[in-house]
DNA sequence: TTTCTCCACTTTTTT
DNA sequence: AGTGGAGAAA
């Protein structure tokens, strides 16, 4: 490992030494930045307004280090994405060099901390070549755990216990833990999957992404030698986006620094937009406390967006109650007004969208890769790649249906997993019939059946498949020929150069000779897309000669969406909200700007997720730095359902002198119609949420309750209201249509306006004709139909 | 045992 | 609307 030479800076040194490059390096900031890059001893708490030159003080703060004598192999940064992390060493490769920026500890929390628990796997009971479970192979994983306990999946969404487990693991919690706190019946059965999927894990030697974090905090927590170890290695920490790291990424981070404190956090509470995944505002807003001679920089003024954009986010962000007061502001020129945009539907969103691409393309210098569209949710980029697609304008889609998440190329890796792990019996199952060995469900029982009663795993029951009992002839030859064809590639894999054996066992095994078999185009596709994955491994393999498989194996399952964006390219660039952060374009579209899609219909029921929803808005509205256009659709399919969503409340955030033609668009629209249910003069609220509070309370207001059927020739009279405003205390309104009704399972507690309180018992029938039989404990149990039973969840 | 067909769920956001 | 899984038929 690395020596550790290096002229160390106290904490009490006075004149710092005379490193003209670090002066000149300095230099180049601004009074406060220069602060914030210099205090390099002890905690540092970074407070970072959106557009500050943020990045730029975390570059020139790393630059800086190293120039002052501090050995690159000894600083830990901490980014957000693996591509923030590439651009910052970049950076820094142009202020200190190559092979110094190379150096650096800079990456996700994901992938350092897999780099450091591959070194030590053994510590911890895995082998150095366990493999990493994406969200799709722990649900699968959780699947199977399921099935083996006989948990139904129809009353108990693997999605649901997926979110639960991994919010407990987020949170530090473990099966032992969650089992014992556990309340409702959900929770009971989800500590019982929850242990047996942590057992899984194991045996397959296999980590999910949270594990990657705990497993970090539990190596550190080993011996005092091995904390002794790591925290000699990183002695000085940056962590940056600090607002949205979770309980398990703090604890892992606060054994490293405890030593050494000289740690430092960047981050803007305004723009925490992951609580849902586990992030914990708590970090950033406690951290004053738990290091207290911590040092607060202030980065206020935004050098990214005109005053128009930048007034228009602060807004909509003080609408929140929930903040730290901070004062950004900047010396950038008005700029021009924010365009609203309103639609008839989401096709004519995409379109005008598209003709305004046009049109300013024609007006001003910018070129395609000045502008972006984001929206809420990935599905609404649909609409607008074909608008673009029609207009021959290039684009990129960011995340999505991304190229690693395709069958055969996760088929294809999988293969690779096997090879490297046998004991990944996930990737195991996902392979053995592709193609078709003949090893049916039956067959597949047996071997299953027979590994979990030795508590081996499967690749030890395939191995011994003669002693698997009521295992056909047949079956047991595809398993033993299944086995003989990994251990083959397992004996090469220390010689074959991977890309070599990659190659010989996508051939070997069959699975492209399956795709070219078959013809079809679609096949066909499959086919290239298996060789897309070939030659990038080849080309991975030439830019790093060294380079094991693993490692490969590695980058692609912590690839994040926004990592694979190249800049440069000549295209519009459209993706979520959530994936804009940390970027920024000269025009920036935020479509779909409609009550129910954002903010996002669940959000509106509570003032925690409503903030959220609305700093992911100040989040999408600070990524402009010239130009902002939002819309809205009148009409929009969701889930297959055409619907006639309301233009989102926090249009009318925004002060109208900052938007275009005020007079015929939101604010003369909500002011009369809208009166209802978005004016706060009506009905004064706190959070901009305002309140119906009954039927009632909506009738005296002129509201209509839609009639039970839809018709389409309706939608020409039809007002926005006609679809039915949400209540706060009755999540709907009589007679919905099957996307309006609320999802429930078995176990739920719902409230009914007559029988009070209870507990959902069973449910029957899909669509507006589903049913749920409801125990109450008072009246006992009832089926009620679900459009018209007027259910409210009280989870 | 495989394949086809139908049905259910998905859609919030992601390392 | 599309996909993936479960169940039934060949």
């Amino acid at each position: 490992m690395a020596k550790l030479t290096l002229n160390r800076v106290t904490p009490n040194e006075q004149t710092p030494p005379s490193s003209t490059t670090g002066e000149n390096l300095l230099a180049q900031l601004n009074d406060v930045q220069r602060e914030a890059a210099s205090v390099i001893q002890g905690p540092l708490l970074i407070l970072a307004g959106a557009g500050s030159g943020k990045t730029r003080v975390l570059t020139f703060r790393i630059a800086y280090m190293i120039e002052q004598g501090i050995a690159p192999w000894n600083i830990l940064a901490l980014t957000f994405t693996n591509k923030a992390a590439g651009e910052m060493k970049e950076r820094i490769a142009h202020l200190v060099g190559e092979d110094k920026a190379q150096r650096i500890w800079a990456g996700t929390f994901h992938s350092l901390f897999a780099r450091v628990l591959r070194r030590e796997a053994e510590v911890l009971g895995y082998t150095s070549s366990f493999s990493i479970y994406d969200g799709d192979d722990s649900l699968s994983l959780l699947r199977a755990t399921m099935n083996t306990l006989g948990i139904s999946q129809q009353n108990f969404s693997p999605q649901a216990v997926r979110g639960a487990v991994s919010g407990a693991k987020n949170k530090f919690i473990g099966w032992q833990e969650y089992a014992n706190t556990a309340g409702n019946v959900f929770e009971k059965q989800v500590g019982l999957i929850y242990k047996d999927y942590e057992k899984r894990l194991r045996l397959n030697n296999a980590m999910d992404f949270d594990d990657l974090l705990l497993n970090m905090i539990r190596l550190l927590q080993s011996s005092p030698q091995m904390l002794e170890k790591y925290q000699q290695q990183f002695r000085y920490i940056l962590i940056d986006e600090y607002q949205d790291t979770n309980k398990a990424q703090y604890l892992a981070v606060s054994l490293l620094a405890q030593k050494e404190r000289n740690i430092c956090v960047v981050g803007d509470d305004a723009q925490s937009i992951y609580r849902w995944r586990g992030a914990d505002i708590r970090n950033i807003l406690d951290f004053e406390r738990d290091y207290h001679d911590t040092k607060v920089v202030r980065l206020e003024q935004n050098y990214r967006s005109t005053k128009t954009i930048l007034e228009a986010a602060n807004n909509v962000i003080n609408n929140n109650q929930n903040q730290l007061k901070k004062a950004l502001w900047t010396d950038n020129a008005d700029g021009e007004t924010i365009q609203l945009l309103r639609c008839r539907d989401d096709r004519e969103e995409a379109e005008q969208i598209v003709r305004n691409i046009q049109t300013d393309r024609r007006t001003s210098a910018r070129d395609l890769q000045d502008f972006a569209v984001l929206y809420r949710t990935n599905a609404q980029s649909q609409a607008i790649e074909d608008a673009l697609r029609r207009e021959n304008i290039p684009y990129l889609i960011v995340g999505g249906v991304s190229f690693y998440k395709r069958k055969e190329v996760k088929d294809t890796l999988a293969y690779l997993r096997v090879v490297m792990n046998p004991n990944d019996g996930e990737s195991l199952l996902r392979i053995i019939n592709e193609p078709s060995r003949g090893l049916g469900k039956t067959s597949l029982d047996h071997l299953i059946h027979f590994a979990e009663s030795q508590s081996a795993p499967l690749f030890q029951a395939f191995a011994q498949a003669e002693g698997v009992i009521g295992l056909q002839r047949r079956a047991v030859t595809s398993a033993l020929d299944f086995v003989a064809l990994i251990t083959r590639f397992r004996e090469q894999k220390d010689v074959l150069r991977p890309d070599e054996l990659a190659k010989s066992l996508v051939d070997a095994s069959g699975l492209l000779r399956a795709y070219e078999e078959d013809g079809t185009d679609e096949s066909l596709d499959r086919w290239n897309n298996i060789q897309r994955v070939l030659s990038h491994l080849a080309e991975y393999c030439e830019r790093n000669p060294e380079a094991l498989l693993e490692q490969y194996l590695q980058e692609i399952s912590l690839l994040s969406d926004v990592d694979e964006v190249k800049a440069g390219g000549k295209h519009v660039t459209l993706m979520t909200l959530h994936s804009a952060k940390g970027l920024e374009y000269p025009v920036v579209f935020i479509a779909g700007l409609e009550r129910g899609l954002f903010p996002f219909a669940k959000a509106e029921q509570m003032q925690e997720e409503m903030e959220e929803e609305r700093r992911l808005f100040y989040v999408g509205i600070t990524r402009a730095r010239q130009k902002l256009y939002l819309s809205h659709a009148e009409k929009r399919y969701r889930f297959g359902e055409l619907t006639y969503p309301m233009p989102s409340p926090f249009l009318q955030e925004i002060k109208p002198e900052l938007m275009n033609n005020p007079s015929n668009t939101t604010q003369n629209r909500l002011g009369s119609a809208g009166s209802l249910t978005m004016s706060s003069k009506s009905t004064p609220s706190t959070t901009g949420i305002n309140v119906i509070r009954s039927m009632d309370d909506l009738k005296s207001r002129g509201f209509q309750p839609p009639a039970a059927k839809k018709t389409p020739e309706r939608s020409q009279t039809r007002t926005p209201f006609d679809d039915a405003p949400r209540d706060e205390s009755f999540s709907q309104v009589p007679s919905k249509s099957a996307s309006e009704l609320p999802r429930l399972r078995v176990g739920m507690r719902v409230k009914h306006e007559m029988f009070g309180v209870g507990q959902i018992v069973g449910t029957s029938g899909t669509g507006t004709s589903a049913q749920v039989e409801v125990s109450f404990p008072q009246v006992g149990k009832k089926k009620l139909m679900l459009k018209f039973a007027n259910l409210m969840v009280m989870d």
